[in-house]
RNA sequence: GCCGAAGUGGCGGAAUUGGUAGACGCGCCGGAUUCAAAAUCCGGUUCUGGCAACAGAGUGCGAGUUCGAUUCUCGCCUUCGGCACCA
């Protein structure tokens, strides 16, 4: 054992010992538990960030925790190879998407290897490469099939100079982020997969997932949007009826107007019709497709010219074309309650719009509404017949009364899945378009649609429409001459059953085959908090999908999820004679700190001038204050970034980046090897003998089994990972403490550290392997038990009370762990100071919570 | 705008089921070691008052429930994530 620790040394001999001993290769075996465990794979981007370090060591923690236990682990790595950034690569360097994102793989899995992560790697998949994409194309046919995929015309944000489909992050203020033209709305034909079909079994399901956090799957059952209303038609003159759906049917006689999309007929025909309603359509042709910027953005409408008819009381109420309402949701056109619907109270307000209350809170009184709408349910009044009706009675009253007018109908929010993208880099959509037949899905036998990969890519309009060679092809029913669709797979759609994929990534004749019954469902899931509704949304989707395909006996992808918080770092920035930020990585300044410690501001290394400071924000480029990994494992080694990355915070919060934070996990490696080398040299451990232990000697080896019963809670149960660390460095405190070198002390001290080093081996897994053959150990700490406490260690004879009175901390008592209250309490009474707050009081309330406090409530 | 989350010492965080607020680490202060420094080791460190014992205050802000609230309820403020073509 070398006299310091040397992590560069130490973690290239233990991996390739990992390499050679195959370590990590899953095997099948029906007599073992399974426990597949898997981080969100990466999208190649070129380097590892410190995101990915920190997901796939949560991953990696977990899956050595569970191996330890006994499982049989399958923790596979693979890519999410298709996207946007390589086409921008492409362009910027003249490279083909393809060899710029296979180089980036290289890298990063050279990268991955480097932080040692217990990977299979014999099962890596690239989500680009034909084999894999080829089952996705075979499984879109098979739903075409079905009926559960259509094609159907939708908007998307148009470049008019650059000729292309912009994506929403490209559109800049309104504007193509290259060409800086003003963006347009335009409508093309694009395919849907029918999600719907599955929205309520996805909202069900979510009630078979206790093992999510409810955080997500509230934002799920939010997402989803299930609803209870009546679709109610208003007739217009002249014109088809008007049809809304609502969740509020008893305001019905509360409605003073309707408004409809501006791409609703209604609308188009008013502007053939009339100039300013023609301005205001043209005017929401410029506005964003993102919901975001639409719900955020003024609220604008204009009158049609047109009434429809209010379905009881055959009153007119006028139309309006509305930029609130989108065509693409719904029927395109809504009823509006002013009274009762704030969006429709500040638009009624800022038009002159009529305002009619007819639910009040308790039937008699009527509701104020000049301030705003009253939006709870009540009873109604002003209503005609349906007076004195509750939310209910109203809703079953209406529905009889409207007849044929109205229908009840079950909502939802979630809309369709519209999977084409107008790129290159991406999954050939497989369909055939015939003049002569129609849409046709690819035959099986001529999968995969292989994409071309020797193309350029200049950021205009897509290569493959340009590739005749490619997109002429025999119609698969006439054989007569017929084109390929040239639109390409949202990327979600690889990312929705890659885990699946892992069970058997070589399978040749199916998507999944039998190997996929052993391992999935996936029992472990680790990916950043942003994914929380699209893509874990799509892969429960994609997973019902593909049971009902029979590749699947399960209904979820995921058993239990773990959602990880961002990592931050400061950020700095100087500005230059514009005025313009000059973002400054922050290992190029000298923080300068207040007299409380706050960073204020600081300076520049290389030349001393003022930077101003920014505060933690997320590690990003556009900040510049993102940590290369490979800098800090070159210069700390895997295990310590490993170590502060788990120590710094809970899994589930942001983390914000510190350098001497790692110094400090750098220095407890350092003393731990110390420990370990201070004890090796004194010989190998004596026997225990635990009947035999003194009082310290007790003390100690209480320690060392309350830490075991807390790490392996923390890790198992709770994955909280910063508490199980910070358990075991106080058990490491308590050994340097601990100066006992007789044959029962140095028993106890070597209990204590050989738990230490199997409970620190997922989390800090190289350094472990080396301490445990110094201890004496054969074999590999990562085939070795997780440790187990004894609970006899754990018994003590005395316990500590806290001893309030009128709930204020007054003293402490040591009593009998096995004290009777009223003993308890007498000893809390006799406390010196207790007695002191006693004095001339009378006690009239004694609570004794056992094992944690007295509270003596006095008047 | 809508949905979700977070807010605790100088800093990151702990307090698991309503029960001792501040574990563990960083930073800082003091000491040991050293010719000196680095490294290492030991001690202290929520704030205010006090030599101390101890007392008072304190978990974003304002109310409430309770013997007792960081934890539960209501109302606000700030920050962050998502909003369907970034992944």
């Amino acid at each position: 054992m070398q006299d310091h620790y040397d992590p560069q040394a130490i973690e290239q001999s233990v991996q390739q010992d990992w390499e050679a001993k195959q370590v990590f290769r899953a095997q099948e075996d029906a007599d073992r538990e399974k426990y597949y465990c898997l981080s969100m794979f990466p999208y190649p981007s070129g380097r590892l960030h410190m995101g990915h370090v920190r997901n796939y060591t949560i991953g990696d923690v977990l899956a050595r925790y569970h191996r330890m236990c006994g499982r049989n682990v399958l923790q596979p790595m693979g890519w999410d190879a298709f996207g946007l950034p390589a086409e921008n690569a492409a362009i910027k360097h003249q490279v083909p998407p393809a060899s710029w994102t296979r180089s980036n793989i290289d890298y990063m899995r050279q990268q991955l290897k480097r932080l040692g992560f217990a990977y299979d790697w014999s099962r890596e998949l690239a989500t680009c490469d034909p084999d894999y994409y080829r089952w996705e194309q075979w499984l879109f046919t098979r739903l075409m099939q079905k009926g559960l995929v259509y094609r159907k015309n939708s908007v998307v944000n148009w470049d008019p100079v650059d000729h292309t489909v912009l994506a929403n992050e490209q559109v800049i203020d309104g504007r193509g982020w290259r060409s800086g033209a003003l963006v347009e709305q335009r409508e093309i034909p694009q395919w849907f997969l029918r999600i719907t079909d599955y929205a309520e079994e996805l909202l069900q399901d979510l009630d078979q997932l206790p093992h999510w956090p409810e955080a997500v799957k509230t934002m799920q059952r939010n997402w989803i949007g299930r609803s209870e209303g009546l679709q109610i038609s208003f007739s217009v003159p002249d014109a088809d009826p008007l049809l809304v759906y609502t969740t509020r049917p008893d305001t019905l006689m509360g409605v003073t107007y309707l408004a409809v999309a501006a791409a609703h007929p209604l609308a188009q025909s008013a502007a053939a019709r009339d100039p300013a309603v023609a301005a205001f359509v043209a005017e929401c042709q410029h506005s964003s497709t993102a919901a975001a910027e639409l719900d955020a953005q003024e609220k604008r409408g204009i009158y049609l010219g047109i009434d429809a008819i209010h379905p009881v009381t055959g009153h007119k109420l006028p139309v309006w074309a509305a930029n609130f309402v989108l065509m693409g949701y719904g029927t395109g056109a809504v009823m509006s309650v002013p009274a009762h619907d704030q969006r429709d109270w500040e638009f009624a307000r800022a038009h002159g719009l009529r305002i009619k209350p007819v639910i009040s809170a308790d039937g008699r009184n009527e509701p104020d509404v000049s301030e705003g709408a009253f939006t709870e349910r009540g009873v109604l009044f002003n209503s005609g017949a349906f007076d004195g009706l509750d939310f209910d009675g109203a809703f079953v009253a209406l529905e009889a009364h409207l007849g044929e007018g109205a229908r009840k109908k079950v909502n939802y929010r979630l809309r369709d899945w519209g999977v084409s993208r107008q790129r290159y880099w991406g999954c050939p959509i497989p369909v055939i378009y015939c003049e002569a037949c129609g849409d046709q899905p690819v035959p099986e036998d001529q999968l995969p649609v292989v994409l071309p990969e020797d193309v350029t890519v200049t950021g205009g309009a897509s290569p493959l429409a340009q590739r005749e060679d490619w997109v002429q092809v025999a119609c698969p029913s006439c054989g007569g001459a017929a084109r390929r669709e040239t639109d390409t797979f949202d990327t979600f759609f690889e990312s929705s059953w890659y885990y699946a994929r892992f069970a058997c990534p070589d399978a040749k004749d199916s998507m999944l085959d039998q190997r996929a019954g052993y391992w999935a469902p996936v029992d472990q899931y680790v990916g950043g908090i942003e994914h929380a509704i699209l893509h874990l949304l799509y892969a429960r989707f994609f997973h019902k999908l593909m049971r009902d395909e029979g590749l699947l006996g399960s209904s979820e992808p995921f058993v239990r999820l773990l959602t990880q918080g961002m990592v931050l770092a400061d950020s700095y920035f100087q500005r230059d004679a514009k005025g313009a930020q000059h973002w400054i990585s922050p290992l190029e300044v000298e923080p300068q700190r207040n007299a409380e410690g706050r960073i204020v501001g600081g300076q520049l290394k290389t030349d001393g001038s003022a930077v101003e400071y920014d505060g933690m924000n997320k590690m990003s480029k556009s900040k510049n204050n993102g940590i290369d990994p490979q800098v800090m494992i070159e210069r700390y080694g895997a295990d310590t970034v490993r170590l502060f990355m788990m120590f710094a915070a809970p899994p589930e919060q942001s983390l914000e980046w510190s350098d001497s934070g790692v110094e400090g996990a750098f220095r407890f490696l350092k003393r731990l090897w110390r420990q370990v080398k201070l004890h090796a040299e004194g010989g190998p451990t004596p026997p225990l003998a635990p009947a035999d232990l003194d009082a310290g000697q007790k003390a100690l080896r209480a320690k060392t089994h309350q830490t075991i019963t807390r790490a392996g809670d923390d890790i198992g149960r709770r994955t909280t990972f910063n508490t199980a660390i910070a358990a075991v460095m106080e058990l490491l405190n308590a050994v340097g403490k601990f100066e006992d070198a007789s044959a029962a002390g140095r028993a106890v001290v070597g209990e204590a550290l050989d738990a230490a080093v199997r409970l620190l081996a997922p989390i800090t897994p190289h350094v472990s392997e080396v301490l445990w053959k110094a201890l004496g150990n054969e074999g590999l700490v990562i085939d070795a038990a997780w440790p187990q406490a004894d609970p006899a260690a754990l018994v003590a004879e005395t316990m500590e009370l806290a001893v309030q009175v009128n709930g204020k901390l007054r003293g402490r008592i040591q009593v009998a762990a096995d004290a009777e209250k009223t003993a308890v309490l007498e000893a809390a009474r006799a406390d010196e100071n207790v007695a002191r707050h006693l004095v001339d009081k009378t006690v009239r309330k004694e609570i004794y919570v056992p094992g944690k406090l007295v509270n003596l409530v006095v008047g």
